[in-house]
DNA sequence: AGCACGCCGACT
DNA sequence: GTCGGCGTGCTC
């Protein structure tokens, strides 16, 4: 037998096939193999077996081991990496690993497994009588296991002393035996629940989801109209046909409210695939659903590459959010990677949101994806309306804190009812960086060209960018002067300043520094919903999803800080941002209130964010974005050159350069905007960082560019291709 | 990605 | 005279 392997290094020059022998028939495609590979030894992944090969058969090598008893690969798996492999641009070897848990690859995680010791003895007389007098410690231990036929060996270990067992084991009077056992996370969420009834909406949209014949539905539904809902009876018909399903949510919101819904509605049948899980649990759980135990992938973006067979619904939750987009290494659209599976599996897509992105919109407007609509809330309450602070008047009103009136009023009168609030605000740390102000030294990262942020809690200044953190000044390091200006607010200095305003409030603080540890979100919404504070402060990972009934307000600190980002999409996403996080307020008790404080209250998009009118913000949006010729009219294609040499990035840049100018010279008709410079951060992580920017409506001219720049070969130079990039950095 | 082979500067 | 710098080329 032979067989193709791609050779586990991510490197263009082997990514490709290598042909080796293997003595035996129990290979197939989808295995994991270790390969003699250039005098070393490596993994690879067989894509095929065959009878004959191709290449000198003198100098081909044998197979040294199968990895796994079970090919960790489906069939489904090698043909979708090959199809990711095409579309993004990725290696083969890249394509491949993304179905695959890191921890398989490393091979430092096994499954767990507990030992058992069990009744082997013909006859127990003739076994004790066999036994010295003086051994009663194995006498005990045989009587009991006589009786007991099998036992946890490390219960009868602690019972009778290891030195018996394994003296007993020895004679042949018993046997252990080792047996697999998963590891199941978030396991206190386990009371099952029954399906409640639909409302008509609901209904609605299951039928209109259930009925349609095009793969992917738009599901839009207003704050509060119970998708989860749909999702979960999506699912339970799916499986009721035999079929699995996958239900990706974004990377921060994977709340107790969802899991509670899963577990509650579907027990073990759902695993769940997250950033959050220890090593061990991630492998458990991917075998849970590689050997079809379980049927449910419920996970990040990452779990669209479930190891599930014969899948039946792709639900991708709170769809325009930007986690779905990989920024790094293997970069793909989740969206596009469910397409590839929902065509092999001849599954149904669902994305949903309140407020979905602009280019899905515009896709089920042209009738590409179906378009479900709720309307409505659930109990039918009112959306809580929305009082916009304008912070220039509270400036010249002599307030300079990060507090307008308006918003200390209603925090105290929130308080004053024993109701909680949520305080958004999208930066985190203590101030956004340190100013000197005799002499103006602002710290900077010493690998990045980025202003240190200033991490009150730790007395250290952080890069945000490659996590570099340094120890605080106390004086400037230039001129020596004591007086340091902190310049912006964080999540810990609205914390701080809070805590001054209201002494008897009890405040928590939830952004990426608090939820570090494992299930560190999950404590800090289950504390919050279980009333163990007053106050939530938090970053964008607020505004997803979470259920508080006993929130009646909601304070936006800085509603416009995202619309100056020089960004297409700036305007998008704080529309999204505003209505998920109003939609916090006033779930079940009261209509909620929330208070907006921006610096240009007159901005439209926040005016229609106020109204919570998502029909008129997209019309106004697409307008504009037909316009001036920006997504989803034109596409953005840039390419960043990046080298810790100047020089060298300099000189690729010119070569990339000069060879996309020549392909833009004979398509210019074709481009709304074409032209390089350096990037915003011009380095970053000690690269210095150039790039060139297009804005073509020239169908598919990415892949050329894409060519173009993997023949781009120099050593220490990196250059990278992104399409309608989510942040320009 | 690694590692071997191969051709030019500062050391015992 | 050698040790070792990392440039280039190959891996079934």
């Amino acid at each position: 037998m032979y067989v193709d392997v791609i050779v586990d290094i991510l490197s263009g020059e082997t990514d490709r096939i290598f042909e080796y022998s293997y003595d035996g028939d129990d290979i197939r495609a989808g295995d994991r193999v270790l390969v003699p590979f250039g005098g070393q030894k490596k993994d690879g992944f067989v894509i095929r077996v065959k009878p004959d090969a191709d290449y000198p058969p003198e100098r081909i090598k044998r197979v040294i081991a199968k990895l796994d008893d079970v090919p960790a690969l489906t069939e489904e798996c090698l043909r979708l990496a090959e199809r990711i492999s095409e579309a993004f641009f990725v290696g083969k070897a890249a394509a491949l690993r993304l179905f695959l848990p890191a921890e398989m690859r490393r091979g430092t995680v096994r499954a767990q497994t507990v030992k058992y010791a069990e009744y082997a003895a013909e006859d127990t007389e003739s076994a004790l009588s066999s036994l010295r007098k003086t051994a009663q410690k194995q006498r005990a231990a045989l009587l009991f296991l006589s009786g007991e036929k099998r036992a946890r060996l490390s219960e009868c270990n602690a019972a009778f002393g290891a030195a018996a067992m394994a003296a007993l084991a020895e004679k042949g009077f018993i046997r252990i035996k080792e047996e697999k056992s998963g590891r199941k996370p978030y396991t206190q969420i386990a009371d099952l629940e029954k399906p409640v009834e639909l409302t008509a909406w609901q209904k609605r949209a299951v039928e209109s989801i259930t009925d349609t014949e095009k793969q992917v539905t738009l599901l839009h539904g207003v704050t509060g109209s119970g998708k989860t809902e749909v999702y979960l009876s999506l699912i339970k018909s799916v499986l009721d046909r035999g079929k699995t399903a996958i239900l990706l949510v974004p990377e921060i919101s994977l709340t107790p409210q969802m899991l509670k819904n899963l577990r509650g509605r579907f027990g073990d049948a759902c695993a769940i695939l997250h950033s959050g899980l220890a090593a061990g649990e991630r492998f458990d759980e991917w075998w849970r659903l590689r050997s079809g135990e379980a049927r449910i992938a419920v996970g990040a973006r990452s779990a669209v590459f479930a190891p599930l067979e014969n899948v039946g619904l792709i639900v991708i939750d709170e769809e325009h959010d930007g986690s779905y987009q990989s920024e790094s290494a293997p970069r793909y659209n989740t969206l596009d990677v469910a397409r590839f599976r929902a065509d092999y599996n001849g599954a149904k897509i669902v994305i949903g949101s309140a407020t979905p992105s602009v280019e899905s919109y515009k896709r089920a407007e042209e009738g590409v994806y179906n378009l479900a609509k709720m309307p409505e809330r659930v109990n039918k309450r009112a959306l809580p309306e929305v009082e916009i602070v304008d912070m220039r008047r509270e400036v010249r009103r002599g307030n300079n804190t990060v507090f307008s009136s308006a918003l200390k009023a209603e925090l105290d009168r929130a308080l004053s009812c024993g109701n909680q609030a949520i305080v958004f605000l999208n930066q985190r740390g203590y101030s956004k960086s340190v100013i000197c102000t005799s002499c103006g030294y602002v710290p900077t990262c010493e690998a990045c060209d980025v202003a240190l942020t200033y991490h009150l809690e730790e007395g250290a200044l952080k890069c945000h960018y490659c996590n570099a953190k340094y120890k605080m000044i106390e004086k400037c390091p230039v001129c020596g002067s004591t007086f340091l200006r902190y310049g912006g607010v964080g999540t810990q200095r609205a914390v701080n300043e809070l805590q001054k305003l209201f002494p008897a409030a009890r405040i928590l603080r939830m952004d990426r520094d608090t939820t570090q540890n494992k299930e560190g979100h999950l404590k800090i919404l289950r504390d919050f919903a279980g009333k163990k504070a007053d106050i939530l402060v938090g970053t964008q990972m607020i505004a997803k999803g979470h259920d508080f009934p006993s929130v009646t307000l909601v304070g936006i600190l800085d509603a416009d800080m995202s619309l100056h980002f020089s960004d297409y999409r700036s305007g998008e996403r704080t529309f999204q941002l505003i209505t998920q996080v109003a939609g916090r307020s006033g779930r079940a008790g009261e209509t909620g209130k929330v208070v907006l404080q921006t610096y240009q209250p007159e901005n439209n998009v926040l005016r229609y964010a106020v109204n919570y009118d998502y029909k008129g913000f997209y019309e106004s949006e697409i307008a504009l974005r037909r316009a001036t010729g920006f997504p989803p009219f034109t596409e953005i294609i840039r390419v960043l050159v990046s080298a810790e040499d100047d020089g060298k990035a300099r000189d690729a840049l010119k070569t990339v350069y000069d060879a996309l100018n020549a392909l833009y010279l004979e398509n210019a008709a074709g481009f709304r905007f074409f032209g390089y410079m350096k990037a915003p951060i011009k380095r970053l992580n000690n690269k210095f960082r150039y790039q060139v920017l297009m804005r073509t409506n020239l169908k598919g001219f990415k892949y050329r560019v894409r060519e173009i720049c993997a023949a781009v070969k120099i050593r220490g130079v990196y250059v990278n291709v992104e399409v309608n990039p989510n942040n320009l950095t």
